[in-house]
RNA sequence: GGGCGAUUAGCUCAGUGGUAGAGCGCCUGCCUUACAAGCAGGACGUCACAGGUUCAAGUCCCGUAUCGCCCA
């Protein structure tokens, strides 16, 4: 026997073998997409990460679910695109450079837009390039060529076309409303982006006297120092105790103003005294309030949180100072009531992390109503697009349906400009809400529009302030194809097929993708939105960079390879859309799952080198096809089998994934590996191999061995690329002259399929179980040779058994095995097992520890005697036997007349004991 | 307050109405010529609790508890 030796160590060695093919797939080009391509096209955008650091645990994650689902199908034939990017992150940016800048001793105001601008661009190429050479790592199988950044020049027109699109079609204005102001930032933030906290706050009780002096009226509230702009009081209709005052004025404390009392449903009987103040200038109930009652809007805010010149004596100080020194200023003047413990929630800004100021300023906002229409009705008529898991579908519909105008404005500088330019001539160079504007895609373009408008002399100023990012990534599926030009990718891979994302974006981000890609593009912007969760520490807590317990990707790629972290990640996924806990020993920046995905492609590498030592340096194609006809005589049984577990394992894997049941692909495979081919098919296919090399029996294990290592390379490479592209190269003899990335996925061949001889054979792994139970009970020796007699009284099993003897021979180290349908005497003292009703006897002259095997025996026949008794109690019940169905009852009956001869045999053998 | 999800072995989690599963960990024995990152064997369960539907419930329904998330 020829052995070749290829230069494998025993230890698979990720390190150097990853970054091998990663080199090679991007230098080759694989990975290239062609729009003239022929196979049906599949594609995935990818959820741009933000270039605000690098890649947590969770994008590894969705990078890993993307690239299976990618890699699968291009080897289905389809012209894959997997588009890769980055998005510009305007407040996270911003908020970096800030406290860099601080850290200076420095402000945003110091520098010039320009110099800010470049210190930005410099911030994107540092985490862009992290984050690019992340993506590489963990083997992404993603279009370089086509990379896309959200501030890119052909990003860039998008945006500005779909913004100057918007406003002339009347859906985005400029206004003067209440939105959310971010002091950290300084910028208004939109709906979305801010997060609900509960506080432990107070509430303060304080009169109101009425201007006539007949009274007063009780008030109370969680921003005590927000009374001094308000304008109004107001009641519940219904409300009896304060019927008469309705219409009726106060006069506010500190301020002196005369304020009337109003009805209005919105307010909650139960809350406080009934009696809400009404400050419609800092308060989105309140702002509806004043609208419907035509109260007055009084800012008493500036920007930055400090009180204006509408706060009296509090001009200037902080809006919690101001909170302390309002109080006790209306204690002073008595009219302070009570002051109560009182937990509420709280408006956080998402970034800035502080409360969140509702505030009365000039922003751009998107008139949603229209556009969410149209993604509702392509969800309610077209369900399109799909979710999986479909809760979610719910989740994205409930926001559309309740959606609220979208303010896209931001106060900084980091992000795309407004393509609006103000006619500043008469206000000296100030914007103010009554500036006149123009909206055009440059200065040139906006010149010419102001100039035919306004006449000639003016002066133009763009508006400073730049777009939510999100605005930009609302287009992604389709700007970083083109759009607005018509362009070939556009063509054949617009719409997108699937969208892999969290479903903490659903709000952000699918939902304004589905909004402006049905106002654009008239389609949904992918078939499927695969939802899945986030990826947990080990205590089952969000990661997060305040808390510090993000555990980093690459540090378990260094140490267990990015194969072994894929793997464990899309094992975890099998109930999708769950969050997954990533069980992790933070001391020794260990993760045993991480290391038991490393041990299975440690397995893979050794199966693979036992196979490539015994292919006599051939390849798989060196061998007849498994289904040539000089092959058909030489299979043995276990060929037969595991052909017949391959297939089936294509059968599932292939489901699995269209399923997007990840995870359970990646179990399947495991098992199949493992289990299937490891523990069983090499174990019993070693005394062919060892035959003489001319012997045909030995030339269709091999064949088999070829084929099925072969195949399953295939059908693991899509979620353990690298490993499977190392050894299928060493195996296919190819030397980079070829790659797995592109061979064509296994099919089915169903003709292979034996379910009668997968059944034979697990008769056959629970007889050598039950000997090695036997032996390793009875301390026999591993090596030590013994005899086995099987007796059973079923021809079936005799059948099934006698081919397999030399099997159950080799593997359970047997001098002689005895297969009989009778039970004669025992030959001398002997230890017993069953299997189903096969007894395993087991001569053992002299040195049977008989309390034990009794001991055994009688344990045995405990169980075996309580699943008689449960199902006779099944197979006696009426009810069962009249309305089960036909094939439940048989297996009963099966199941009963298995446990009968069972225990007849246990009682046998303890008889014989005695 | 409204909604969604989870609760299964020590841990992390699968489970499709028909007698409970995996990996890790644990115990025992093995350096058996692919692999000690391995092999073989073993122990470990009131499927959160309570009720209901059903011949049959971990699985379907109702409720409760605990934890988590989203919305207000």
């Amino acid at each position: 026997m020829t052995v070749k030796q290829p230069n494998l160590s025993t230890q698979y060695n990720p390190k150097s073998t990853e970054a091998k093919w990663q080199e090679f797939w991007e230098s080759q080009e694989i990975f290239k997409a062609d729009p003239n391509h022929d196979g049906e096209p599949y594609c995935i955008v990818i959820p741009p990460p933000n270039v605000t650091g690098s890649l947590h645990m969770g994008h590894a994650f969705e990078a890993s679910l993307i690239d299976t689902l990618t890699r699968y199908h291009r080897m289905l034939g389809r012209n894959a695109l997997w588009l890769p990017g980055t998005d510009h992150a305007s407040i996270g940016v911003s908020t970096v450079l800030d406290k860099n800048l601080r850290a200076e001793g420095k402000t945003r105001q110091d520098l010039s837009r320009e110099e800010y601008l470049k210190r930005a661009w410099q911030w994107k190429e540092e985490s862009g390039g992290k984050i690019v050479n992340q993506l590489r790592k963990i083997g992404v199988s993603v279009d370089w060529t086509r990379e896309r950044f959200t501030m890119d020049e052909g990003l860039s027109k998008a945006v500005k076309t779909a913004f100057i699109h918007l406003y002339e079609a009347g859906l985005i204005y400029r206004g003067n409303y209440l939105v959310n102001w971010c002091p950290a930032s300084k910028s208004a933030i939109s709906d979305v982006e801010i997060e609900n906290q509960e506080v432990a706050g107070h509430l303060w009780h304080f009169r109101y006297p009425l201007t006539d002096g007949s009274g007063y009226v009780e008030v109370a509230t969680t921003r005590p120092e927000t009374m001094l702009g308000d304008t109004g009081v107001a009641v519940n209709p219904a409300d009896d105790r304060y019927k008469d005052l309705i219409g009726q004025t106060l006069t506010l404390p500190i301020i002196g103003r005369e304020i009337p009392i109003v009805a209005d449903e919105l307010v909650d009987l139960e809350f406080g005294t009934g009696c809400v103040k009404v400050t419609p200038a800092h308060d989105p109930n309140d702002f509806e309030m004043g609208q419907r009652h035509n109260l007055p809007m009084i800012n008493i805010m500036n920007k930055d949180g400090t009180l204006n010149e509408n706060a009296a004596e509090f001009v200037g100080q902080d809006r919690f100072v101001a909170r302390k020194n309002v109080v006790a200023k209306l204690d002073e003047l008595g009219v302070l009531v009570k002051i109560e413990e009182y937990s509420h929630s709280v408006p956080f800004s998402d970034r800035g992390k502080v409360p969140v100021e509702p505030l009365l300023s000039t922003q751009w906002f998107v008139k949603m109503e229209s556009l969410s229409s149209k993604a509702l009705d392509f969800l309610d008529n077209k369900q399109e697009p799909r979710y999986i898991p479909e809760r979610w579908q719910k989740v994205y519909r409930d926001w559309l349906v309740k959606i609220k105008d979208w303010c896209i404005s931001r106060q900084l500088w980091w992000g795309h400009q407004i393509p609006a330019w103000y006619i500043v001539s008469e206000t000296k160079g100030d914007i103010t809400d009554n500036t006149p504007f123009v909206v055009a895609h440059s200065e040139e373009e906006a010149q010419e529009k102001a100039i035919a408008e306004y006449g000639a002399d003016i002066t133009l100023k763009q508006d400073p302030d730049v777009l939510d990012t999100w605005f930009s990534s609302g287009l992604w599926p389709f700007s970083t194809m083109g759009w607005p030009d018509d362009t070939a990718d556009l063509a054949t891979y617009y719409p997108t097929t699937t969208l892999v994302t969290g479903f903490d974006i659903i709000f952000f981000w699918v939902a304004r993708m589905t909004m402006m890609a049905g106002y654009f593009t008239d389609q949904m912007p992918f078939q499927d939105v695969y939802i899945h969760g986030l990826v947990l520490d080990e205590k089952g807590q969000k990661m997060s960079k305040s808390k510090g317990n993000g555990i980093d990707p690459l540090l378990m790629i260094d140490k267990y390879g990015a194969d072994a972290l894929r793997f464990t990640l899309i094992k975890k996924v099998a109930g999708a859309g769950q969050n997954i806990s990533f069980d992790y020993d933070r001391k020794k920046e260990e993760s045993s799952s991480v290391e038991a995905s490393r041990n299975f492609a440690n397995k893979i590498w050794n199966a693979a080198r036992f196979v490539m030592m015994n292919l006599d340096d051939k390849t798989p194609q060196d061998f007849p096809a498994i289904d040539a006809p000089e092959l058909a005589a030489d299979f043995e049984l276990c060929d037969r089998w595991i052909l017949s577990r391959f297939n089936q394992t294509v059968q599932q894997t292939r489901a699995n994934i269209e399923n997007y049941a990840l995870g359970e692909a990646a179990n399947g495979l495991y098992e199949f590996i493992w289990g299937d081919f490891c523990d069983w098919y090499i174990e019993l296919i070693k005394s062919r191999l060892w035959q003489d090399a001319t012997s045909k029996e030995r030339l269709a294990a091999q064949s088999t061995l070829a084929h099925i290592l072969d195949g399953t390379l295939k059908l693991l490479h899509p979620l353990m690329p690298h490993i499977t592209e190392e050894i299928w190269q060493t195996l296919t003899q190819s030397e980079g002259t070829k790659t797995l990335a592109i061979q064509s996925y296994p099919e089915i061949s169903p003709e292979l399929l034996q379910p009668q001889l997968e059944k034979s054979f697990e008769l056959l792994f629970g007889v050598i179980r039950t000997i090695r139970n036997l032996r390793a009970e009875a301390s026999i020796k591993p090596g030590a040779k013994i005899s086995v007699i099987l007796q059973t009284e079923s021809t079936e099993e005799i059948a099934s058994l006698q081919p397999v003897t030399n099997y159950i021979k080799g593997i359970a180290k047997l001098e002689q095995l005895t297969i009989t349908n009778s039970l004669e005497e025992d030959p001398g003292q002997v230890i017993v097992g069953i299997f189903g009703t096969i007894q395993v006897i087991v001569p053992l002259s002299g040195m049977v520890d008989i309390p034990a095997l009794r001991s055994k025996l009688e344990k045995n026949l405990a169980k075996v005697e309580k699943d008689l008794k449960s199902l006779s109690g099944r197979l006696n019940n009426p009810g069962f036997v009249n309305k089960a169905p036909t094939e439940v009852i048989q297996a009963a009956k099966d199941a009963l007349a298995e446990a009968e001869k069972q225990a007849e045999i246990l009682r046998d053998r303890l008889d014989r004991l005695q």
